[in-house]
DNA sequence: GCCCCTATGTAACCTGCGTCACAGAAGATC
DNA sequence: GATCTTCTGTGACGCAGGTTACATAGGGGC
C-alpha cells in the first residue's frame, strides 16, 4: 500500500487522528511501519511481549483463548478503525499477552511505536478519548461474553452467533465451535435441530436463515 | 471522615496523584464529593447512568452479573486504590452500565466529576497512566475469568478461589457461589469431596485450608 | 474416473452440574 | 429454654453438552 492511500484510510478509518496538523500526520507516518502479512499469521500470543500500537487498516484479527484440549474461544475480533487494547496494556507496560490474535485474512496495518503513542495520547485529545472508547467497549463486550458463556446455554449462544452474521452464513461448523468455545458435533448437532424446526437451511459451509424471527427468540431464550 | 484524613489517605493510596500540585489537589477535593454508604449499597446497576469517577477509599465494591434464574457471578471487586472503569468508561459518554456494582462493607470514595476527570487526564500523565493501567488490569482479568468459566471445571475455580483467599476462609457457601456463578449445592459438595481428600477442614461459614498444595493442583487441573 | 481431503451426520455413552426436596445443626432472639 | 433464622448436608433425578468412533458426501486435483 503505498503513503498516499495509507494516509487516506487512516484518516477515513480513524477520524480521532482527522484533526491533526499535516506535519504531525508526516512525523507520525515517518515513524510508524506499515506491514501487510497473510491470513493466518500469529501476530501474538500468550506472554509474547509487543512494540507498538497497532491500527488496522484492512482485514481484522481474531483474538482467541485456547484450552490445552485444543478447544478455543474467540474473545474480540479486531476491525479495520480499531486497535488491539491487549498491544495497548501491554505496551504501557503492564502484563504480557493472555491470548492469542490471529489475522483473519490478508492484513494490513500501521504500526505506531510507543513514544509516538504516548505523545499523541498526551496531545491530542481525540486521539485520547478514541483509545478510551476502544477500552470501554471491548471490557462491555468482554463482560457480555462472560454473561453468554456463564447462564446462557449453546443453542442461545449458536443463534444469537449466527444472527450476527447475516443472512446467509458462510463458515463451518468447526469455525463456529470455535467462536463459542465448543465442539464441532454439539455445533451440527444444534444446527440439525435449528434445520428441523425450520429456522435454517444447512447447506456445505453455507447456513441460510430462513426464519430469524423465531431464531432471535431461542437466542432470547423464550 | 475530615478533609485533612480525606487527602492523606487520598496520596497514600493514588501515588499518581502524589505529584499534584497542593493547589490542584485543593480545588479537587472542593469540587469532589466524599460519600459514605453503609454495606449492600447498590451504586449502579444495568443501565443506570453514572456522573462520577470514583476512587475508593475505605471498604470494596463487588461488580456482579446477575442471572434472571437468581444465579449471580463475580467479575471483580474494586478495592481501595481502586476505581471502578465501569464508570469510566460510562462517564466517557459510551455504553451504559453492563453489571451490578454493591458495597461489600461500609465504603467511602471520592466522586470526582466528569470536567476535573478530563481535566486531569489531559494535563496529569501520572494520571492518565494510571487509568489506563487500570483498564489494562481489568481486561486481563476479564479474559482469565472468560478462560476459566469456559473451560475450567467447578472444582479448579473452586480451588483457586479458596486459594485466593488466604489460609482461612470466612465466608458462606452461597457466597462462594456466588463469586463462581454457581449454587450453594454443588459448592457444598465439592467442599465436602475436598474435607475427605483432606485438603480442607470445614466449620460454619469457616474454610481451612489444610493443604495448600494439594489444592494448588487441584486448581491447576493435575 | 479415481483419489484424497475436508466437511458433515449421527449414534452411544459419560459426566458435570444444576434442580428439587428435604433434614439436621449452629447461632440468634426473645 | 423455646422458637426462628441462617447455614449446611445429602440424596434422587434430569439434562446439556463433551467424547469417541465411525460413516458418508461433496469437491478439487490428477
Amino acid at each position: 500500500m503505498d503513503s498516499a492511500s495509507v494516509r487516506s484510510r487512516l484518516k477515513e478509518l480513524y477520524p480521532a487522528l482527522a484533526s491533526m496538523s499535516q506535519t504531525a500526520m508526516d512525523e507520525m507516518l515517518v515513524a510508524s511501519m506499515v506491514k501487510t502479512v497473510p491470513k493466518g499469521t500469529v501476530l501474538f500470543d500468550e506472554n509474547s511481549p509487543c512494540q507498538a500500537f497497532p491500527m488496522v487498516l484492512d482485514g481484522s484479527v481474531r483474538v482467541v483463548k485456547s484450552a490445552p484440549s485444543g478447544r478455543e474461544l474467540q474473545l474480540y475480533r479486531v476491525l479495520p478503525g480499531e486497535s488491539c487494547i491487549l498491544s495497548t496494556g501491554c505496551m504501557m507496560g503492564n502484563a504480557p499477552y493472555s491470548a492469542t490474535g490471529i489475522a483473519e485474512s490478508e492484513l494490513t496495518l500501521v504500526a505506531l511505536p510507543p513514544h509516538f503513542f504516548h505523545k499523541l495520547l498526551s496531545e491530542h485529545a481525540p486521539f485520547r478519548n478514541y483509545v478510551f472508547g476502544l477500552f470501554t467497549e471491548r471490557i462491555a463486550e468482554l463482560m457480555q461474553l462472560v454473561e453468554a458463556v456463564a447462564f446462557h446455554k449453546l443453542d442461545q449462544r449458536l443463534a444469537a452467533l449466527l444472527l450476527g452474521k447475516g443472512k446467509v452464513v458462510h463458515a463451518t461448523h468447526q469455525q463456529l465451535a470455535d467462536e463459542l468455545g465448543s465442539v464441532r458435533e454439539i455445533v451440527s448437532r444444534l444446527l440439525k435441530t435449528f434445520a428441523e424446526r425450520g429456522l435454517v437451511s444447512l447447506g456445505r459451509e453455507e447456513i441460510e436463515l430462513v426464519n430469524p424471527v423465531a431464531l432471535r427468540q431461542v437466542a432470547e431464550g423464550v
